[in-house]
DNA sequence: CCTCCCGACTCAGAAATCTTCCT
DNA sequence: CAGGAAGATTTCTGAGTCGGGAG
């Protein structure tokens, strides 16, 4: 079931809150839409309008026949009044009206007139209408010319301009170099208070480029085929060494994956003798290379263990060093760490969940494909790569991104960022927050609106708040349109017939993929109306058709805007975990700092399990689980095993005082693992495979003599190690399937955790490891009264 | 004007790596 | 105290969101 504890407060009985709503409430002034309603007057079946002819998924499949039954349809059905008293203002009439009539909502009170005055406002307005003509096209890496910039670079500040690649700055530059120039890298924003959020981001951009993974060397292992070693070319070698490692995942298992692969694999052999002799999968045996492949990871592991730490720590100095100068940028004169600074490696395309492109190979990166976005007056740095030069240099102030390509599998494009502790990326993050605590104060309207809008005549507002409905208290994603090369997945907006089960009263089950093909499994008792409303949305249509046809994303977030500037559909995940976080917070944390790390974890997994955060078992939980309870078994055997002899002897000292020392041992039987016969002699792995053989065997019963004292102590003993066993079985099959740290990363306000942390006396250290208390340092300063 | 596609950014779990705990 | 496994953290890159502009 779903948990609500974030909206309580806000969600009072709907009856009271629908009627009255809104005429004089401040939200709903500022929605002509609602106003509009009344003018509804036909049905323009949306998805014919707005998709036919279109790339997506869905628009294929519409079923003509379902759009206009379903929405001419009267729903002053009973269900619908006796439903609810709030919702009978729109049983009677249901006619919907072409959303374009409606779209354009006049602009009244305070409907932002969208081209011109972006709610930022602040300092860089002007940049605005400039932007707007082009600037952002010669931003895109395609653009090569340096386009009508010059104009706009005077009326605003340095905007985007190509150049032509010139040789690059000697080595040895001061970036990245040993002791770097721009400062200690602490530019601590948050404390200027002039966190401003305008067009330009920087003014001047300094980096060394990015790192290239090396070249491929061939090891000359054959693949196997039909029984014959094949000699392949390096180029084909490489990919069936690809395939080789991923043979233990379970990426192998899907035919997508394979005949993708194997695809790709045909054309590298297309000019080759192998190509009319590799025509089968099947025959293909990646044996040889995947053996290989163990062998050197065995090779290297074997290395890293002979090395002292001492040995340890240099390699990976020395591998830092390697790299350090890409891992540094200057920004406006500051030093920042760049994050993702190496180059994406060729490998297969793992795809999740039924992705149709999956198993395809993704090509090896040139420099040649690369763009890099640099201050217009810092040097080029050199490419890495002997032979080749950078594809493009660019000098868009406009973007965070140093660098980026396109992606050969999905088109779309790749960037390298600064760090996660960055102030690009700081700044953001602190705006997101402040944005969902902006939301926190106006949902109570936004509330009654949607309410409103459940018993509204035209569909489209219908649906829309129904779905925002589900948006805020499930808080579900949005759900875009995909397209038909990507997975089949869901959110709210995309929802079809298939996904939901009703269940009278008011149950409604949910079961889709959502983003990365997570399963969504949910049933939750919703509000009559919405029970009602999303049953009329199903009504005559087809498993596969649309639930919110009249609906469309941009229209539920233009609609959002007109709620609050900046509002869009995931700012209610933003704020319905951090406000679930911040109430569940509010509970008892218990006296040690461990239980309070526990109980903050706790709350943690609340908020994991709202946005539906899972993780997949480990592939041996299972055998682990077993493994636990074995020994709890055994763990509670010999409990029992104590106590029968604690009585025994108890009672046994017939002739001495019962207990004392002089009463005569009882036996107790305690199974005991058998001990590995290691001999000094024996190498490592003859010690391992020992140790291995040891453990594998069955226990042996050891009968040991025991006095009273003795007992009791073993009895302590053997208890307290029972309890924690228990205890550590509950959490891990409590905490196993939910990843707490998506949403401690993502979601919740670190103030909140700052501020519970002052005033539980935790470390903050204890909740946030080293790479978010560095992401987070903005948040670090927020006193124990820090509200969300 | 209205789609549709693209670009830039956040969010996501899997996989790799490091650390701690247990026997 | 070693050696390994479990657990925690970090890295990697795929998958969303969302606004804007071209056509």
């Amino acid at each position: 079931m779903s948990s609500f504890a974030s909206s309580d407060d806000d969600s009072r009985p709907l009856a009271t809150l629908v009627r009255p709503s809104a005429r004089g409430a401040p939200a709903a002034a500022a929605h002509p839409a609602a106003d509009s309603m009344d003018e509804d007057e036909d049905d323009v079946p949306l998805a014919q309008v707005r998709r036919s002819g279109g790339t997506k998924r869905k628009s294929a499949e519409m079923h003509p026949a379902a759009d206009e039954s379903d929405d001419d349809e009267d729903d002053g059905g009973s269900a619908y009044e006796d439903g609810d008293e709030a919702m009978d203002g729109g049983a009677d009439d249901d006619d919907d009206l072409p959303l374009a009539a409606r779209r354009p909502a006049p602009a009244a009170a305070s409907s932002p007139a969208r081209k011109r005055a972006r709610p930022a406002g602040g300092a860089v307005t002007p940049a605005r209408g400039v932007k707007a003509k082009g600037a952002a096209a010669a931003s895109t890496p395609k653009v090569v010319t340096k386009v009508k910039s010059e104009r706009r670079v005077s009326s605003t500040k340095t905007k985007t301009e190509t150049t032509t690649v010139s040789p690059g700055r000697a080595p040895g530059t001061p970036l990245g170099a040993a002791d770097g120039e721009g400062g200690d890298g602490n530019f601590r924003w948050w404390e200027g208070g002039n966190k401003t959020e305008g067009e330009v981001k920087w003014t001047t951009l300094e980096h060394n480029g990015v790192f290239f993974p090396p070249e491929y060397e061939p090891h000359g292992v054959p693949l196997l085929y039909a029984g014959k070693e094949l000699y392949l070319p390096p180029e084909a070698e490489e990919v069936a060494t690809f395939y080789a490692s991923k043979l233990q995942t379970d990426h192998v298992q899907k035919e997508k994956f394979r005949s993708n692969f194997f695809a790709d694999f045909k054309k590298l052999l297309v000019d080759t003798a192998f190509a009319k002799v590799i025509t089968s999968l099947d025959k293909c045996d990646f044996s040889r290379i995947e053996a290989y492949l163990e062998d050197e990871k065995a090779k290297k592991k074997a290395e890293k263990k002979g090395q002292t730490t001492a040995e340890r720590k240099e390699a990976r100095e020395a591998e830092a060093e390697r790299v350090r100068q890409f891992t540094v940028a200057l920004v406006d004169g500051r030093e920042e760490t760049v994050g993702n600074f190496r180059v994406e490696p060729p490998n297969l395309f793992l795809g999740r969940g039924d992705h149709p492109l999956t198993g395809k190979v993704k090509r090896r990166i040139q420099p040649e494909d690369v763009t890099l976005n640099l201050g217009p007056s810092a040097p080029i740095p050199e490419c890495p790569v002997a032979g080749h030069k950078w594809g493009k240099v660019i000098h868009n102030s406009c973007v965070t991104w140093l660098a980026g390509w396109k992606d050969s599998i999905t088109g779309g494009y790749k960037y390298v960022w600064l760090s996660a502790g960055s102030a690009f990326k700081g700044m953001s993050d602190h705006a997101k927050f402040e944005k969902a605590r902006q939301l926190k104060s106006c949902i109570a309207s936004i509330r009654k609106e949607y309410r409103k809008g459940w018993a509204a005549k035209g569909k489209e507002i219908r649906q829309r708040s129904t779905a925002l409905y589900l948006i805020d208290k499930l808080a579900l994603r949005v759900g875009n349109e995909k397209a038909e090369d990507e997975a089949d997945t869901v959110g709210c907006c995309s929802l079809r017939v298939e996904h939901l089960k009703f269940t009278p009263p008011v149950t409604v089950s949910f079961d889709f993929l959502g983003k990365d093909s997570i399963r969504y499994e949910n049933a939750v008792e919703v509000d009559k109306a919405v029970f009602y409303n999303l049953q009329l949305f199903c009504r005559n249509k087809q498993p596969s058709d649309n639930i919110f046809h009249r609906l469309s994303v941009t229209s539920l977030n233009d609609y959002l805007k007109q709620l609050m500037p900046g509002l869009s559909a995931k700012v209610f995940r933003t704020f319905n975990a951090s406000v679930t976080l911040a109430e569940c917070l509010q509970g008892d944390p218990g006296e040690t700092v461990t239980d309070k790390v526990a109980f903050y974890n706790k709350q943690n997994k609340v908020v994991a399990e709202l946005c539906n955060h899972v993780r997949t078992l480990p592939s041996g939980h299972k055998g682990q689980m077993e493994k636990l309870e074995t020994r709890r078994a055994e763990a509670v055997a010999w409990v029992k095993e104590l106590k029968r002899g604690l009585a025994k002897w108890n009672k046994g000292g017939k002739g001495a005082k019962a207990g004392a020392a002089s009463s005569p041992a009882v036996e107790v039987t305690q199974y005991m693992p058998v001990k590995p016969e290691i001999v000094e002699t024996m190498t490592a792995d003859e010690k391992a495979q020992e140790r291995k053989r040891a453990a594998d065997m069955p226990k042996v019963p050891t009968v040991k003599s025991m006095r009273g004292d003795q007992l009791k102590a073993h009895l302590k003993r053997a208890e307290e190690r029972l309890a924690k066993l228990t205890s550590d079985m509950e959490m891990k099959e409590d905490l196993q399937t939910v990843a707490l740290g998506t949403s401690k990363q993502n979601y919740l306000d670190p103030r909140i955790t700052v501020a519970w942390c002052k005033a539980n006396e935790v470390p903050v250290e204890k909740i946030f490891a080293k790479t978010l208390m560095t992401k987070f340092s903005w948040a670090m300063a927020e006193d124990s009264s820090f509200v969300f």
